[in-house]
DNA sequence: AGGGCATGCAAGCGT
DNA sequence: CGCTTGCATGCCCTG
């Protein structure tokens, strides 16, 4: 397992939802790579390397720890990517805050603009975005949501600033020194910001007021539109304020919504995602299988030992989203991007109440507060629709790319080595099911996880002797590789899991296209089978990287069940495999996708124990369960 | 004795 | 008639 393969997938899918993200969380963080990217005229920071100081305890950052192991994992994985990115970056700006040298609770930055917010756009832009939240017109509460809907990219937030300005938005910065200082306000923008400060001193901590920031383009783009007179600044200042107000807001329905309260602390790799909105973090695009395409048996749960599968449940079975196709990817960053788009029409009532006195005590104000009017609202719905039309028709072509890259099995010999593994896995077969274990799972899966060291055909040695020696080449916690690993295009980084083995016998290599799976690995390290129909299991053959889609699925026997592997002829065939032979199947922790090989035993020794009459066969049992945890009898005979 | 599994075999289906 | 599908039978190992 390469750790540092993992951040990278998650780096990447993170700073695709980063691009969602940014419209809320690290646009607007400074510490972390902030940024007013547009016209937010100020952000409430609470960094990602410094944990956010939780305003509702409820959902405190311990809170956040949650029990999944997949939001463990986000949580840890996004902490990383946000130091991670801090460095790259700029440690400055994440590991001090420039704007905490402004000391105390209360300063507002300004901070150079980005080079791609010119002067010449800045006032358009702004304006614009002025009119898109009526806040000209109609003096409309200020909704962040509506700013970042604007048509700046997010990519373009990323470019932060390096250097700080000094630049001080004077007045509200006195005032915020003042408050800071306990002085009583002395002026009309003081009692306002005093008052606000006393209305929001429950949700908003000094940490938030700490890192308040303001670009010095924005504000001066700001101050433009509304007039440098008083009324203007007031204006201004009312609206900063409510920005911030609102925008912790967002930030605890988003905590509140990303770590709910009852997830206990991190104990074991979940089975199952606790959020089906959420993603296995560790899950790269690329490598997103199409875990469930629809195929009729809805598959069950899974063995709480199973450590192999845990789809999310939404994705189980159907999606959340009702698109009968789950594509976890984009249905997440879809999800998310709702979730925070649509945040403001999701607050609580309770929080709503929160902004209440402040409203209530400044007339215009109350408008501007926390209801929107409806036209208002129902203008950011529609912008928000326009936006989310648009990431989903995106997320559809991508995805589309990604099945028509799935249809084509047969002639696809990629790469195996990195996220390219994984492109080229989850052939579709059109109306069915096609498995694809959560790699997320895979990976946290309490079965050891280890690197192949060789898949090379056993030694050409006694069936007796073999079976001692079967675990020494099957697998290895050592990450080497065999040359014949290499040969064959695979990358010595690729962690399989070793999930079963079989002796093939006659009936298994015969016409009929199927193997019997060994009952106790396929239902560990297989898929959990309510129907007898199975699923499909897109597997790739690890020799010559076809993918194969055969059908896992058991057949009632007695009281118990005889589970199979169909569709195995062609795979059989193009491999050679005869009696006596033996595949192993591997899942890809990384991917999650299911890989076989072949593996012809009576090529590498004189004596054939592959040609020995079916009849001897039958004595091929499990020598004995420790021979190997979680595999199929080893090629041995029973005498 | 019970369970796993190799395979025999019958029913269904397509040509 | 041949193939496929699905189940049943029986061998044999394990406990």
């Amino acid at each position: 397992m390469k750790g540092e393969e993992y951040q990278e997938i998650w780096l990447d899918r993170q700073e695709q939802e980063q691009d969602l993200l940014d419209v809320n969380e690290a646009s607007i963080f400074y510490n972390d790579c902030p940024s007013l990217p547009d016209f937010p005229l100020m952000s409430s920071s609470s960094s990602a390397p410094a944990p956010a100081k939780p305003i509702a305890s409820s959902s405190s950052s311990a809170s956040s720890s949650s029990s999944s192991a997949s939001w463990a994992m986000l949580k840890s994985d996004a902490e990383e990517y946000g130091e991670k990115k801090c460095i790259s970056n700029n440690n400055d700006n994440c590991l001090t805050p420039p704007v905490a040298s402004l000391s105390a609770a209360t300063s507002m930055e300004v901070l150079q603009p980005p080079k791609s917010y010119g002067d010449p756009d800045c006032m358009d832009m702004m304006m614009e975005t002025f009119r898109s939240t009526e806040l000209i017109d109609s003096n409309e509460i200020w909704d962040p949501s509506s700013i970042f809907l604007t048509e700046q990219p997010p990519q373009e937030s990323q470019h932060y600033p390096q250097n700080v300005d000094s630049f001080m938005f004077e007045e509200i910065n006195i005032e915020m020194r003042e408050r800071e200082q306990n002085k009583p306000p002395t002026d009309e923008l003081g009692v306002l910001f005093f008052e606000w400060l006393k209305s929001n001193k429950e949700s908003l901590s000094a940490e938030d007021m700490r890192s308040i920031k303001l670009r010095r383009a924005t504000v001066e783009c700001a101050s433009k539109s509304l007039g440098s007179t008083k009324d203007g600044r007031k204006q201004l200042l009312k609206l900063i304020l409510e920005w911030v107000e609102q925008y912790q807001l967002q930030k605890k329905q988003r905590l509140a919504e990303l770590n709910p309260p009852f997830p206990p602390p991190y104990q074991e790799p979940p089975l199952q995602n606790p959020n089906p909105n959420s993603l296995p973090p560790n899950i790269n695009p690329c490598c997103m299988p199409s875990t469930w395409v629809p195929l009729p048996p809805p598959s069950p749960p899974y063995y709480p030992t199973t450590a192999v599968m845990a789809a999310t449940p939404g994705l189980y079975g159907g999606d959340p989203y009702g698109s009968g196709v789950p594509v976890p990817v984009p249905n997440y960053a879809q999800s998310m991007e709702y979730n925070m788009l649509d945040s403001s029409q999701t607050w609580p009532p309770s929080q709503y109440a929160m902004a209440a006195p402040y409203n209530q005590g400044s007339g215009k104000l109350v408008r501007l507060g926390s209801s929107a009017t409806k036209e208002a609202r129902k203008k950011r719905m529609a912008r928000q629709r326009q936006f989310l039309s648009h990431h989903r028709h995106h997320n559809h072509n991508h995805n589309h790319n990604q099945q028509n890259q799935y249809q084509n099995p047969d002639h696809q010999r990629p790469s195996l080595g990195g996220d390219q593994n994984c492109s080229n896995a989850g052939q579709v077969s059109s109306a069915n099911w096609v498995y694809w274990p959560n790699a997320a799972a895979l990976a946290s899966s309490n079965v050891a996880v280890v690197a192949v060291e060789a898949l090379q055909p056993p030694p050409p040695v006694q069936s007796q002797n073999y079976q001692q020696q079967q675990p020494q080449w099957r697998v290895s916690s050592d990450s080497k590789v065999s040359s014949d690993w290499q040969r064959q295009g695979w990358e010595p980084e690729m962690n399989l899991k070793f999930l079963l083995q079989k002796v093939l016998k006659q009936s298994d290599v015969g016409n009929l296209g199927r193997i019997v799976l060994p009952k106790k690995e396929a239902e560990i390290h297989l898929p959990e089978l309510e129907a007898r129909d199975g699923i499909l299991i897109a597997m790739e053959d690890i020799g010559t990287s076809q993918v194969w889609n055969m059908r896992y699925r058991f057949w009632p026997n007695n009281k118990s069940r005889m589970y199979l592997l169909e569709n195995t002829g062609d795979f059989v065939r193009a491999n050679g495999l005869q009696e006596g032979d033996f595949i192993v199947m591997y899942s890809d922790v990384k991917c999650g996708k299911y890989l076989i090989r072949g593996v012809k035993v009576r090529q590498l020794g004189p004596k054939s124990e592959a040609k020995k009459p079916s009849k001897s066969h039958k004595n091929t049992r499990t020598p004995s369960p420790s021979a190997a945890s979680g595999s199929s009898p080893p090629p041995s005979h029973r005498e």
